[in-house]
DNA sequence: TGAACATATGAGCAATCATTCAATTGTTCA
DNA sequence: TGAACAATTGAATGATTGCTCATATGTTCA
């Protein structure tokens, strides 16, 4: 006969048993899911947001953008740092001036799947 | 002539105008925006994530959820709350037990979505 | 080289948020 | 009805984070 109590599950007779047991082991290892989060929450800020979404239209300068979204530019390049080091964005130098635009297309896929969804 | 200084922008001659103007505009407009950040936002923390995941394979009530994740009940509630908020989740009741699941596939598109940026 | 400009960065602050704890609500069943 | 259990909720708290301000770095050009 099975032991009715556990250390992590509240009764077993209400804990579906067979359902955790199969879900568990499906969850993406702790790594990946730590990415998948960090991912998410870059895209959780509507500052960010915006600058993604301007990307997505041309590359652009840190001072383009912080004019486009009416910030400091200041503002804009702390969050571009964060854009970066998640690779949404990469830059290039062209004299005083860095130029900014998606990392890739994916970025843009992901946005439009979220405004699908928005926007029922 | 046109003014070379703008309120919101630095040096004209370094801000792309063309480019500038033809991005304004094409921004969603604040709620839309809004509505996005957020749900992002939601799926930008590491408990929401794992909820959803395993929702997405299967239904499931609040104790099973905790149990799956090895956290207290009470934040799990709090989280499902958010997530049903947002319409990411829908729950049913049937008798004690409050069971929830995904509100529409389109959640788990999402995810996937994310997954395969961070899996690349 | 030095002035001017674009960008980056670090510290500090105010605001947000995830979790815990304690208490409450809703349901079943004896 | 009342004991047992599942879930919810509100307040409190510690941690995280976005922005500002001041300053530093990197580049151009006279």
């Amino acid at each position: 006969m099975e032991d009715r109590y556990n250390a992590d599950s509240c009764d077993l007779i209400n804990v579906h048993a067979d359902v955790v047991q199969k879900v568990r082991g499906e969850l993406p290892n702790e790594d990946t899911l730590y990415d998948l989060t960090e991912l998410f929450r870059i895209f959780g800020d509507s500052t960010r947001i915006r600058i993604l979404y301007v990307l997505s239209a041309s590359e652009m300068c840190v001072c383009d953008i912080a004019a486009l979204l009416g910030m400091t530019q200041s503002a804009i390049s702390h969050q571009l740092k964060a854009l970066k080091n998640t690779r949404l964005v990469k830059s290039r130098r062209e004299g005083k001036t860095v130029f900014y635009a998606l990392a890739d297309s994916h970025v843009r896929t992901i946005i439009d799947q979220g405004l699908e969804h928005v926007c029922e």
